[in-house]
RNA sequence: GGCGGCAUAGCUCAGUUGGUUAGAGCGCACGACUCAUAAUCGUGAGGUCCCGGGAUCGAGUCCCGGUGCCGCUACCA
């Protein structure tokens, strides 16, 4: 902190990066979103943040697709990620660096991990072992395979026939780090969450930590390993290193590494928790290098319940949902609907519910008749309040404590349940609306009635700026014709300026509807 | 197989360290109101809290058994 200003306090957090061998589904948008609300809802609280997002762009798979499409791996990848690029384009994901694993300064990064890693001794030349199928170019674990009545060996998945097969790989010694993480576990409990996760992390761990092959051989797409070009590094040991690449490692010293390392939280899916959990701490740890605060682990999206699937036809496509919608509607509907961190559930009924009953009627319907009322009966401005009743202080302050419950309630990523007791609040002040019937203060005490719209309105007021993170779009029209500016930047739609009441007298723009109703074509 | 989790109103779920009539939202029914995007407000409908035991003055909430569903159980994003 410097004498002249506040030096804001730095936050750095990521999505995991993207595969990008398909095209990107609902399940890509929910953590896309998840994460940029937590990083829209630091900045308008006062943080430094530093949003990263990307394409993890390594490994077999890839070059086997490209081969199929009779491209290189690069080329492929290059048409891949504007796919993706314009993905978070359309689903408005405000991050700082878009990383791809084949930007130059991450094969730097990776190599230099790799180098530390093997200056602390925990990388040796060994040899991989096991049952490899020659057409898949993959190894399969003992359980996948099975002994035929021919005597051979296949794979039950693909199946193929499975030789036994030694390769030259790198190994890391991660049966080292057993003891180390079970300690970190104990001593950070909100290191890994929801709590059920971790717990399997941690029994995955207790349960004992063979080394891990970190190099390939049998295909070059990939970051080449210091000094032995015959191998490539495991996609994971680059893949999780663009979380160090972005913040300018490995410059330890440089002004983004000092101020945004250790990552404040990595958000990612519940099917590589055990990469972030377990195998990043291990290999920072070996490095040197401090490790980030939290993994949050999402749940995934079934489709009424049904897991998503090509076969089925079920997948959703984000910018479909978008165009149907709209994008506020999908952002908000699926961080109101399913608690993060647990599984949910998607329909189009569901959508809709979320849409008319919580946004259009809860909320756009409580603005458009309490604005309403201020335009045909306090000439457009903000009324002048007289003494607030009891009724009147109760809900402000239900209004002015969703600020502190948010927070409490972003700190652990529970957007679900900060917009739970938003829409709480809403509810009160709809009822509140009710019980004064200002319409009829219009003929009977106006000064009441005027004191009745400027609590609405302020209760309007605190609710669109907690809501900016969610709904970017909506919330910024409802703070418009709430006479709060016009940008983003606006001191009065940061959250430093909750406490800061409406100004009577400020004009307000003519109220229209801002949450359509979904009407069935 | 081993370890762990979950089963509560039509639907999605809350239910503190066990304690009077088991809650919310949505949906539904009826009523009210008319400022508003036919929105909103109020009331209600009466769910074996999966099943069977057990300890307890008392359990949805603890113990045992059972059934069903789900997750994890290593390097193929």
């Amino acid at each position: 902190m410097t004498s002249s200003e506040t030096a804001k306090t730095p936050y750095y957090l990521t999505t995991a990066i993207t595969y990008p061998n398909g095209d990107p589904h609902i399940g890509h948008a929910y953590e896309y979103i998840a994460t940029d609300a937590m990083a829209r809802f630091k900045r308008l609280d006062g943080f430094d943040v530093k949003f990263l997002t990307g394409t993890d762009e390594h490994g077999m798979k890839i070059a086997q697709t490209a081969e199929k499409e009779g491209l290189t791996p690069k080329e492929l990848v290059d048409r891949n990620v504007t796919i993706f690029k314009d993905t978070h384009k359309a689903l408005g994901i405000s991050y700082d660096r878009f990383i791809r694993t084949t930007d130059a300064d991450h094969y730097e990064a990776s190599q230099a991990i790799w180098k530390k890693m093997e200056e602390a001794g925990d990388i040796y030349l060994g040899k991989y072992e096991g049952w490899y199928s020659v057409r898949d170019e993959a190894y399969y674990g003992e359980d996948e395979t099975e002994l035929r009545e021919d005597g051979k060996r296949y794979s039950k998945v693909t199946d193929t026939e499975l030789t036994w097969t030694e390769e030259e790989s790198y190994f890391f010694r991660l049966s080292n780090y057993q003891d180390k993480l079970v300690a970190l576990y104990e001593s950070q409990p909100e290191f890994g969450a929801p709590r059920t996760r971790f717990n399997e992390v941690i029994s995955f761990v207790k349960g004992g930590l063979e080394d891990l092959s970190v190099s390939r051989t049998t295909f070059d797409w990939g970051v080449p390993v210091p000094g032995n070009d015959k191998h490539v590094m495991y996609v994971w040991v680059d893949a999780l290193t663009n979380y160090l690449t972005a913040v300018g490692y490995p410059d330890v010293d440089s002004e983004a590494f000092k101020k945004y390392w250790p990552a404040d939280v990595h958000i990612i899916g519940k099917d590589i928790s055990r990469f972030h959990a377990v195998y990043w701490p291990a290999f920072l740890l070996s490095a040197g290098l401090e490790l980030p605060k939290r993994v949050m682990i999402h749940g995934f999206l079934n489709n009424n319940g049904v897991k998503m699937s090509k076969s089925l036809g079920n997948v959703v496509a984000p910018a479909d949902w978008v165009a149907q919608y709209g994008l506020d509607q999908v952002r908000f509907f699926l961080l109101r609907e399913v608690p993060f961190g647990a599984d949910g559930s998607y329909s189009h009924d569901a959508v809709v519910g979320r849409m008319n009953s919580d946004l259009a009627n809860n909320l756009g319907n409580l603005a458009q008749r309490s604005l309403s009322m201020v335009a045909k009966n306090c000439e457009g401005v903000v009324p002048v309040p007289g003494t607030f009743s009891e009724a009147d202080e109760t809900i402000l302050a239900a209004a002015m404590e969703l600020l502190e419950h948010s927070r409490a309630a972003y700190q652990v990523q529970d957007f679900h349940g900060s917009l739970e007791k938003i829409w709480h609040v809403l509810g009160d002040t709809n009822a509140y609306f009710a019980d004064q019937a200002p319409w009829v203060l219009r003929k009977t005490d106006v000064p009441r009635m005027e004191t009745v719209l400027y609590v609405t309105l302020e209760v309007l007021r605190i609710v669109s700026i907690l809501v900016q993170p969610v709904m970017p779009d909506a919330a910024a029209k409802l703070l418009t014709v709430l006479g709060q500016g016009s940008s983003v930047d606006d001191v009065r739609r940061q959250f430093a300026a909750i406490g800061t009441p409406l100004i009577a007298g400020t004009v307000l723009p003519a109220p229209a509807p801002i949450f359509p109703k979904y009407e069935e074509p």
